[in-house]
RNA sequence: GCGCCCGUAGCUCAACGGAUAGAGCACCAGCCUUCGAAGCUGGGGGUUGGGGGUUCGAUUCCCUCCGGGCGCGCCA
């Protein structure tokens, strides 16, 4: 289907193109606010093939064009041929769009139903969540709905890192070190001191990590011992991840943590081997990726003959590839792991798997002011203490701007306002930059945050409770698109499809979220400016009512994809 | 040392290769007898890190230097 904001670029461009009379490639832009035009069409581009000045291009081509349906003008403004819309015609097309898709408008049909795998949060068992989990899971989860609008069938797959050599540590210190009434009170908290302290302890002295390595390898040949330990480890991190993912309100179809594939990397090394992909080197099995720009092999078994994380994600992959048929697997996971997922892909395509889109949802690191988090140095900032910040500041503001709201209300909103703040705080940069955290920034709940969005959607549902809940579905009101605020809502409310499909195809959430922000600012605009209830006419009101329902939707399907949720009051 | 990413207003961030580079915060001055002031209006603030290049046009693309981050064979 075709929304009428494409459609409306498509008619400008196809008359644009007919006028010119010959073959040449046309692009679009967004004239400035001083502009009364919806489109522009640069004609400097068009100089050398058309033989002329653009301003004469322009000239020309606002002479010759002639216009479909949802087009009003074109006059030449410079080099810019601008164009404007048949507003009344736009409006009803964008109406009509509202009303026949519901909270299905913005979606389309780019994924064709393909199947998409997203592995994304994947915290580490038997440490608790920081903060750094908070982007990982977020954007995870932005990208799933978000596929999901756009006919992709996702997958969403915690990775859970519950296997590796950290487990021999944690073994070791356990035997040596555990604080057993400390354990019986908080278990995770007891192994996350244990991890501490033997990092403390091993640098003192080296021949524990010996120790640990033995541990390591009991566990990985099933040693009943460590591995009932082990599944004691990872039922009570699971436990405390899903207090964290409820709070988040994130789901997963399927935990499959790194364990999963430890009877399915024998096979993985086998093919590599007899594909001659992989060579024994200094005792180790590697992939040597020279030939594809890679200097770095990747190791697949260890001299000792244990396996590695490349070795599992390579066996993950091939399970996913085999077991859900997808045609993109993505990674959501920190750009400080770029290098081992080209290898990775590098490899996947080596062996025969280069029929799958792989890509790197690769983000900027949360750091400290005094630098990187280590949870080894308890230099860290814990996700638990953050939400339950973020909450507690929102019920304090609940408490003072809306004192008569029910005592469950003012939880469950302060709730819905606490955690969207997290949220929206992180989808609305671009995620390839770094983020030192702060936790004014981080949770605040005045200027572009979560709150100011949830606000407009709050007051576009209180004039709708006024009118009766009823949403008109007259023919719209070609008044209602004549001052400024009016039209800046219809136009803002006709662009979010494409927002959204290229939020897709960039994997790009904070698209929505800017986009989202400035449908906001419209709204708070409009809703200063123009009277709803008390309109001139009943025409009028009716289809001013009409676009503050389209507002209402929209904020609450677009935050919907960002996994923010909306109040009916704050 | 080599490779990748980032550098935009005092701070935090936007900006399909297009017109006068925009927001939020902070600061100053206004707006509640009209649908919720968690709002709105106005104001000051910029050699887009420096220097070259490509282009009709560069914050955007290329080169180089500076600054920061990350990575670079048996951790994840």
């Amino acid at each position: 289907m075709i929304y009428t904001y494409e459609a409306a670029k498509r008619e400008a461009l196809e008359a644009t193109r007919r006028a010119a009379g010959a073959e040449v490639s046309l692009s679009l832009a967004i004239p400035p606010a001083g502009v009364a035009a919806d489109l522009a069409i640069p004609c400097f581009p068009l100089a050398a093939a058309l033989r002329a000045a653009p301003q004469e291009i322009a000239t020309r081509l606002a002479g010759a064009v002639k216009l479909g349906p949802l087009l009003e003008s074109a006059h030449a403004s410079g080099g810019y041929l601008n164009v404007t819309f048949a507003r009344s015609a736009f409006a009803a097309g964008v109406m009509g769009d509202l009303r026949r898709l519901g909270d299905r408008y913005g979606s389309n049909d780019a994924g064709g139903g393909r199947t998409v795998v997203i592995d994304f949060s994947a915290p580490n068992v038997a440490r608790q969540m920081s903060v750094g989990h908070l982007r990982s899971t977020i954007i995870g989860a932005a990208l799933y709905e978000l596929h999901k609008f756009a006919d992709y069938r996702p997958i969403g797959d915690n990775h859970l890192g519950d296997w590796g050599t950290q487990f021999g540590t944690l073994l070791y210190a356990y035997h040596t070190w555990l604080d057993r009434a400390g354990y019986e009170r908080d278990p995770v908290g007891e192994l996350l001191r244990l991890y501490v302290k033997f990092d403390a302890e091993a640098r003192r002295d080296p021949s524990l990590r010996d120790q640990a390595r033995q541990w390591h390898l009991r566990l990985e040949r099933g040693d009943p011992d460590a591995r009932r330990l082990w599944q004691e480890f990872v039922r009570h991190s699971l436990a405390a991840f899903q207090q964290i993912y409820d709070l988040l309100e994130v789901r997963f179809d399927y935990t499959l943590g790194e364990s999963f594939y430890e009877d399915k990397m024998g096979e993985v090394i086998d093919t590599a081997l007899r594909a001659g992909v992989a060579v024994e080197d200094q005792g180790a099995l590697i992939v040597r990726l020279d030939d594809v720009g890679i200097k770095t092999p990747l190791i697949l078994r260890r001299s000792d003959g244990a396996t590695l994380y490349h070795t599992r994600d390579l066996a993950t992959a091939i399970y996913r590839i085999r077991t859900f048929h997808p045609a993109k697997i993505l990674y959501v996971v920190g750009s400080d792991q770029r290098l081992h997922f080209q290898q990775l892909f590098a490899t996947l395509r080596k062996l025969g798997f280069g029929d799958v889109d792989y890509v790197h949802v690769d983000f900027g690191l949360i750091q400290l002011p005094e630098g990187r988090m280590s949870t080894r140095r308890g230099r860290v900032v814990f996700l638990e203490d953050v939400l339950d910040e973020a909450i507690t500041r929102a019920r304090r503001l609940v408490e003072e701007k809306n004192p008569e709201l029910s005592e469950p209300e003012k939880d469950e909103v302060a709730g819905i306002v606490g955690i969207g703040a997290i949220k929206y705080a992180d989808l609305s940069q671009n995620r390839v930059k770094n983020i030192v955290f702060d936790w004014e920034r981080m949770l605040a709940l005045d200027g572009d945050s979560a709150p100011y969005l949830q606000y407009t959607y709050v007051r576009a549902r209180g004039i709708l409770r006024k009118a009766g809940d009823h949403i008109p579905e007259d023919p719209f009101d070609p008044g209602a698109t004549a001052t400024i605020p009016e039209w800046a809502l219809i136009t803002s409310l006709g662009k979010f499809p494409e927002v959204v499909q290229e939020a897709v195809q960039a994997y790009h959430p904070h698209l929505v979220a800017n986009y989202l922000f400035r449908l906001a600012q419209v709204f708070h605009g409009f809703y200063h400016d123009v009277p709803v209830l008390q309109a001139d006419t009943e025409a009028l009101r009716r289809s001013r009512l009409q676009l503050v329902a389209g507002a209402a939707a929209v904020m609450r399907i677009g935050l919907g994809l960002l996994g923010v949720r909306v109040p009916e009051r704050m």
